[in-house]
DNA sequence: CGCCCAATTGAAGACGCTCAAGGCTTGTGG
DNA sequence: CCACAAGCCTTGAGCGTCTTCAATTGGGCG
């Protein structure tokens, strides 16, 4: 059930068998969700953290006129709220985009495994501040990439998040946002996503199209986002 | 030399006496910089992490073109490059936004003291979920937010975390940005932040002159930018 | 006094938004 | 199996916020 998270995990440094299996018996619950389910409330406090094991959520936050801005994208393998472990409760909401299931963690059972091995502490530390660096990443493209930048960026860090947990591959992944979820995610809005998708079809970068996205170019496509993955830390090391 | 990095402990969760003394011992030298150095560069593996003392810093990520995102500010009493410790090099560039003087704590005193004291880990690794926090408030002034809100969040936030370090009150703070800067924080031009920031004068919310920020309504400054302070998460607790 | 950097202002233009309408796909029920 | 509804995508036209380019003013410091 945790091969996913397991694979992200090892992206980044090694992983012992004791710790996967020691995650394993710590889940109290699997829960399903439709699509468009809020999961984790902003502001009310949690007990467990939430593993995504399948589907695409995402976290946000939002202004009084209901516009609102997607902050974090989540794939298989993702915890969504492993902030919750420490903070106790979010400063935003975590909804669903497609139908899921996850799998629920106490933060008593996180508590103890984490001390029991510190280097499992380490990692998951680790996993906080590459959500931070991602967070980063994004804040340059709000402020400073223009729209076919934006997008381009996202398609590429989709496609190695995913291409890590075995959901993607050079030829591209199955994407099920729709463009006002894109526009969320970009600070824009769907007219200008759908023009600025059609420029990146056009130009033989990119496609979207009902749930997929094909990557006919990856090296325009990096170009056009000035992608520079090392944010997402991808070398194997001791943390 | 930690009083202000302890003040913004404190603010969270409880500080032993003791932790603070461990932690003092750790510093391995106190360093002065001018204004405008790069203090820690992009993708440099790091062997200590930087608390700054006194003065102003910030955290940037640039594209091609030289057009910035900076994607924190920080006070005096913030580490400027906890994620080191985690990450081993930084994805951006961390420099000064004045002279400054800040302290370096050797990575291999920290993980000692990390481990001995479990409860201080704790707290650090809230203060890396803190920082994600803030990034995630900054995305969505990126991305949603209008050039007014985006320039009365950011003088909002700036009162409260000066304010938990003894450097600001209701009346203001000392605020040594250029209108150049306030732009790369909030992703707009020079131009268009002079005129905003005229208009939020004119307005009678803030004046923001040579180096001071005068809040004169704090109230409307905090409608102007939809402000929920939560996010900075400043009820004390035990972590 | 003069230099330098920051702040300020004006004018024109671009990128992205708003409003509005129409088209396509998918699922559902008769 | 077809009709219809719902949701998403697509396109057009006009507008507004913010940018770009350029020039001027103001303040601090050697």
């Amino acid at each position: 059930m945790l091969e996913r998270h397991i694979l992200k995990l090892q992206a980044r440094a090694p992983v012992l068998a004791e710790y996967e299996q020691a995650l394993g018996e710590l889940i109290s619950e699997t829960r399903d969700y439709a699509a468009d389910q809020i999961v984790v409330p902003a502001y009310v406090e949690q007990v467990h953290s939430t593993l995504l094991l399948e589907g695409f959520m995402c976290r946000y936050k939002d202004l009084a006129d209901g516009r609102r801005q997607i902050t974090q994208v989540h794939v298989p393998g993702d915890f969504v709220d492993l902030h919750s472990f420490t903070l106790k409760y979010l400063d935003q909401d975590v909804m669903t985009l497609t139908p899921v299931k996850v799998a629920l963690f106490p933060h008593e059972g996180l508590r103890q495994v984490t001390e029991r091995y510190p280097a499992l502490a380490r990692i998951y530390w680790f996993n906080t501040n590459l959500d931070a660096a991602i967070h980063r990443e994004w804040e340059l493209s709000l402020g400073r990439r223009k729209a076919r930048a934006r997008i381009a960026m996202l398609l590429s860090e989709l496609q190695v998040r995913l291409g890590i947990v075995g959901l993607g591959d050079d030829a591209g992944f199955d994407f099920p946002l729709t463009q006002v979820e894109i526009g969320e995610c970009t600070g824009l809005t769907n007219v200008h996503v759908n023009r600025t998708v059609r420029e990146l079809r056009e130009a033989g970068v990119a496609e979207l199209r009902r749930g997929r996205a094909d990557i006919l170019d990856k090296a325009a496509l990096w170009r056009e986002a000035e992608f520079d993955p090392r944010y997402l830390y991808l070398q194997k090391r001791e943390r």
